[in-house]
DNA sequence: GACATTCTGCATCGATCGCTACATAAATGG
DNA sequence: CCATTTATGTAGCGATCGATGCAGAATGTC
């Protein structure tokens, strides 16, 4: 998976693969049936080893606020890797799969990184109904926003940035969360 | 350049390249050497081209905070192909090249993408020379942010975000800025 | 018009791509 | 202990990759 990860689909061959993994081609596709297939396995097994790096404090957090906060500050620790030797940036962002005749990997990750924005539309759902955000607040805007900060987040770790660079990146956005949210609520 | 953009250095074949620029290989090696460096040729006509598009009212604006605005809300513009059928997102920031074998092309664009931190940085400089920014305010940080913001753009540009969506983020990264700013301000 | 030079289309190079057939090794069942 | 099934290593499939050799077309010069 991390061979995925760090080179991405087109760049990885399988024998990088077979290689790394140890074993011969017959076995990989007796195990995965095809290159597409072992790469959705290994973005799901992305998906649900790491979720928690980025999104584990983000639901146990009270406010929504300690929740915004977690979640871009986590983001920007899990994807410097100082959590542990993970490789830099996200596969789910940054994970570029050529459309050509790969359309059906190109939606699994498309829906992979739309279910982040999920993920974060209703928690400022559930806080706008409970009053904890203002009514007038455009929470689809604020998800965007946080989500398209995170991806640059990826881009830049990709490009060598380390961990405080992203913090600071992760704190002036939570000063555009409370400007754009106190707005809302005049 | 449009299907590098398109489609990105590994994805793209030297059969694409010919097909579309409606040559044979052999005029395309006599003028171009090799495919790295016709990929190279290709991002100096991108940056070379499109430049103005992001950069262009930056540089006339009177105030930092109009040149800082004009930067995201021009990006969001451009990056969605609302000025001309642009491709999506952002040939500099979105081309991922393996850097196997390819670590001159891989150093290119890291420095492509390094020259637009340092522009919105001399900037920012200039406005703090001037007193129009707070002597506490820490210009790294402010740019790294912008430039974050302006990537993470790309991305959902490729994933199909449209002008009105981006914008929105650069209003939350206006609000940000606005926010930082005054903080340091004090 | 004859010649020299540049350019281009075609065929093809060796390498590597994703993938599979086949034979052998390991494991399982009686 | 043998027969049958399952798993693996090897060799190689057709296709395509980036890149070239070569011969003929186009162009320029006199």
């Amino acid at each position: 998976m991390r061979i995925f990860w760090i080179k991405g689909y087109e760049a990885t061959s399988i024998s990088d693969l077979t290689e790394v993994m140890g074993v011969g081609t017959t076995s990989l596709y007796a195990a995965f049936g095809s290159k597409d297939e072992l790469y959705a396995e290994a973005l799901r097994h992305y998906a649900a080893n790491y979720e928690n790096l980025v999104w584990g404090r983000f639901r146990e957090a009270t406010t929504v606020r300690d929740a915004v906060k977690a979640y871009l500050y986590d983001s920007a620790a899990a994807m410097t890797g100082s959590d542990c030797d993970l490789p830099r940036g996200c596969m789910a962002t940054l994970g570029t799969v050529g459309s050509d005749g790969h359309a059906e990997l190109a939606g699994l990750m498309r829906s992979t990184r739309a279910g982040a924005f999920d993920v974060l539309v209703s928690r400022l759902e559930r806080a706008a109904e409970e009053g904890e955000l203002p009514p007038a607040l455009d929470i689809a805007k604020v998800g965007r926003f946080l989500q398209t900060v995170q991806s640059g987040m990826a881009i830049r770790a990709r490009d060598g940035a380390e961990t405080a660079e992203l913090q600071s990146v992760a704190e002036i956005a939570m000063a555009g969360w409370d400007g754009f949210v106190s707005k809302a609520a005049d």
